[in-house]
DNA sequence: GTCTATAATTAGATAGAC
DNA sequence: GTCTATCTAATTATAGAC
């Protein structure tokens, strides 16, 4: 179908721009370069998006539709679940929703001094839904020490998953092994949420 | 004096060159923007510096003049002081020197993926020597373990800073002001080294 | 729907006035 | 040493062919 394939390249091209943007900011890239990653012409892109302004929305909306899936079980645990295993649970999936997907953190790092319209609309629209059912997780720690936690917690599940390269080459550590992205989800664990 | 003021120049231009870098990336900055920034006229930089690679270098320098000034008396305690407290001493450090130089973070972030000569430059040069002396004050956990906290305490430390407003008009807490800093190094070396 | 061609703007680097 | 003017290349957005 027309529509199907429509919605496919459409994908395609939000995708690009999502990683594009994350690796190297708004200004940063170009939508033509955009264009290469996803295989079509630049002239497609304001077709599909009236303005490189509009494909930013639309690769936030995915990046977040991919966020809310992954961390879904965690955010709404069963009740049976131990509030402390809970907690744990949460930094678990943090690190290897960080590891999947280091554009996240990436990407929200990027709006924060580009421009104030993107940002706000950012926050409101994707990043406080999300912030609630962090915090209802977290319910029971001061309310005073919840952005502190959540930083805390962002910061140290996946600065390493940012930085792939350059902690291979400090430390001789690859962060993209499936063996390192454990190690640090056992330490993390351990570290913040002790049993 | 002449160099006196060259020098004063310079190290306007790179300040401003730093600054802008560590918010919109390599790419994403123009030189005239940094001009701007800087009160000097875009030829000027040129002049100074051969190229924007060149001013990327000088800028980079400047930083981890700083960091290592900021760092120093962390980095090398006197024996006098337990090696436990040595390591809460270091995290609430990285939180100040986070909270003061949130373009540290986002600096060494924006050099991974935008080009491998300046980022194997810089790990070189700039880093490894700084990750040694982390490493002194860490020497006592298991080495397999250092990669893993030096990542958990840069972005546990600094990543609240790099979002200043977003974390403001999410929380509504303002990681600018010296109350809130306080609390996230109290928080943090109270989570991640406990006495 | 997708591409090529192009218009208007902005980029980094150079040349020359002062 | 600093600025203005300008060159060439790259940028976003548009127009029109298919």
């Amino acid at each position: 179908m027309r529509a199907e394939q429509r919605e496919a390249t459409r994908e395609q091209i939000v995708t690009a721009a999502l990683l594009a943007i994350s690796e190297s900011g708004f200004n940063g890239v170009s939508t033509r370069t955009i264009a290469e990653r996803a295989n079509v012409s630049q002239g497609l892109l304001t077709y599909h998006f009236k303005s490189k302004d509009a494909l930013w929305r639309a690769a936030a909306d995915q990046l977040f539709a991919i966020a809310n899936d992954s961390m879904q079980e965690v955010f709404s645990p069963p009740a049976s679940v131990e509030p402390l295993q809970q907690k744990r649970n949460l930094i678990r999936q943090m690190v290897y929703f960080s590891a999947a997907h280091p554009e996240f953190i990436r990407f929200m790092l990027e709006h924060e001094k580009e421009n104030s319209d993107r940002s706000r609309w950012l926050v409101e629209t994707h990043l406080r839904p999300m912030y609630k059912k962090f915090v209802h997780v977290m319910g029971d720690i001061p309310e005073t020490d919840l952005p502190h936690a959540l930083y805390t917690f962002a910061g140290a599940s996946g600065l390493i998953f940012c930085a792939p390269n350059e902690c291979k080459q400090l430390t001789g550590v690859d962060p993209g092994s499936k063996a390192v992205i454990k190690r640090h989800a056992d330490y993390l664990v351990n570290l913040m949420v002790p049993e």
